[in-house]
DNA sequence: AAATATTATGTAACCCGTTACATCTAAAGC
DNA sequence: GCTTTAGATGTAACGGGTTACATAATATTT
């Protein structure tokens, strides 16, 4: 490996003024830089981040923590921070957490040991008083963690009753929701989204609510459970695009047809919703927007000293395909 | 950040021999390790990796190069090898190359810079050339590269022979093609397998091949032409999975039945298949074991100083789903 | 008891950049 | 012509570990 000092050597200077060339630094006269520049061509000499890193405390890394890259709802949020921190000279790590805590402070505590810059983190589990003990500059993406910590976020209550109230403009009288595992925040709030809309009709049964753990065959069984006790049920609100395909599929096997007998509106907007058939209706976040605007955040937060932590929330929006009914169609049974 | 220096200081020891205690090297007193251990944990002392890293040029950090973690097939892959060199105290990088090779080169360049300790490759594009310039291990996965350089693969050949013997198992009489974009490897490689088996049909044109380039939409696009062009068509080896689903789009829009007029047989194996109805055959390859093998060579080639090169080929596995014909079943016109 | 081996610990060089500080030259100001 | 200032470059400390080498104290061998 060639270092500085063979730079300088080569060039007749010093390792310094070697320094001062390559970041642009200091005094250099001209003839000396133009020496300079063409030792470092001679040589192909690259700088050691390394030893950057040890001098400076930063390495011009940050990480993305996500519960599993395997669900597809984490590659676009994943592909949308790489683009925007590569863009800016940093490397990208991904961590999958399983929303464990354990392994989320294993993490926590490799990343400072390699200075890393700044960790973004999509997570349920993680709590303040962990995050608290780094001084890494963090963004909650997706889910909001403590109270002075930034996040970006979507409108999921909101969007959620906007799905319900959806379906009830297409003219569905009986509501249910498949819900995520009790753990996720996104599971809440979307539940209140539903509930709110719900809750007053004289037709809501709590047992219009059934889990499916945002896992696709498990919706797809609560999603056959749920129908069979109630078939009256003629609209679905799920809390996820993939428990949303999984309905799609559990109907198909109960021979109910969808949008016909059976409205299916989910929540997230990835691809995976396009390529059924029928192609699923759903509350899309805009997810590669709010992965690279967290990126941009968290890049804000390490440059800016007096950076001043702050809460940014999207909003999602329905996109109408084929697994809901279209207005004013009548229905058909 | 407390450093091995104030360790030292209130164990009333040098840096040499808290760094002895820290890797258990040379020689310590008990009662020495005992009370430089209860100074590192009193200051909650944790090594910079990045001191370190410089002495040894070693980073503990890996990379993986895919062209899009978005593409479905990757994500899992991503996974095991996260998980695989995760277990072994490795950090995990991830670059999306969108197979260009000035991205390539970029991430070469940047992680050599940063003293990576092996990198696992997914390109199509990158050549021998480039990377013999780089002295870090490397292992090139799902596709060859250069001929002395370690990679896991599938039996891409063989594996398409199968589906296309499979088809006509099931009693297909003309089997097409909807294949990946030319400069992927394994574009060629299934397009051998199938003509192996199709060549010489005297049913075979060579309009039977088109391409859907690994997306979606133009598999659905392609596969729609094709069978308005070539209504005899009674079988289709899909090049992947991805577009195995466009092509299962396709046939529900042009009102073909599957599998009843038309058996669908694609390649990867990846969870996609199995959310749409009819789910996919498919030709699996093990992909999460491609991964984690390709994890375990490339620490065993950065452990290992006199590693030999090796290939593995893995084969890929028949799963029998719902959008081909049953063995025997009639063929219903 | 002397010679040798083993155990224990410290000193300082090293990894490779960056930058504060010192030094020196040449141009500008008076 | 002398002082001041800007421009140019070098020296060396620094970041935080690791380890070769030196030294010292015990333990073992003969």
């Amino acid at each position: 490996m060639t270092t500085i000092k063979d730079v300088a050597k080569l060039a007749g200077v010093s390792t310094a003024t070697v320094s001062r060339v390559m970041n642009g630094t200091g005094y250099v006269n001209p003839s000396t830089k133009k020496k300079v520049n063409s030792a470092i061509k001679q040589l192909d000499y690259r700088p050691n981040d390394v030893a950057r890193s040890l001098f400076k405390g930063k390495s011009k890394m940050i990480a993305l923590f996500v519960p599993d890259i395997m669900n597809p709802f984490f590659p676009e949020l994943a592909r949308a921070v790489e683009d925007v921190t590569n863009h800016h000279g940093y490397t990208f790590i991904l961590c999958n957490t399983d929303d464990e805590i354990e392994k989320e402070q294993t993490y926590l505590n490799a990343l400072q040991q390699k200075s890393v810059d700044g960790i973004i983190i999509v997570s349920s589990t993680i709590t303040k008083e962990l995050i608290s003990k780094i001084k890494i500059p963090i963004i909650a993406l997706d889910r909001i963690i403590g109270a002075n910590m930034s996040s970006v976020t979507v409108n999921n209550r909101e969007g959620a009753r906007e799905a319900v109230r959806y379906l009830k403009s297409i003219g569905c009288q009986r509501i249910a929701h498949i819900c995520g595992p009790d753990h996720v925040i996104n599971t809440a709030e979307r539940m209140k989204g539903y509930l709110d809309e719900v809750k007053d009709e004289d037709w809501f049964l709590s047992s219009y609510i059934v889990s499916g753990e945002y896992y696709f065959q498990t919706a797809t069984q609560a999603m056959k459970k749920l129908l069979t006790v109630h078939p009256e049920i003629d609209g679905i609100f799920v809390g996820n695009d993939l428990m949303g395909v999984g309905v799609l599929k559990g109907a198909k096997e109960l021979g109910i047809r969808v949008p016909d007998e059976l409205s299916v509106i989910a929540f997230d907007g990835i691809m995976l919703g396009e390529t059924t058939t029928p192609s699923l209706t759903t509350m899309a976040q805009p997810i590669y927007e709010i992965g690279a605007r967290a990126a941009e955040m968290l890049l804000e937060q390490i440059n800016d000293s007096k950076y001043q932590s702050k809460r940014e929330e999207f909003t999602v929006q329905l996109i109408e395909r084929q697994s809901t009914r279209k207005r004013g169609e009548s229905i058909d049974r």
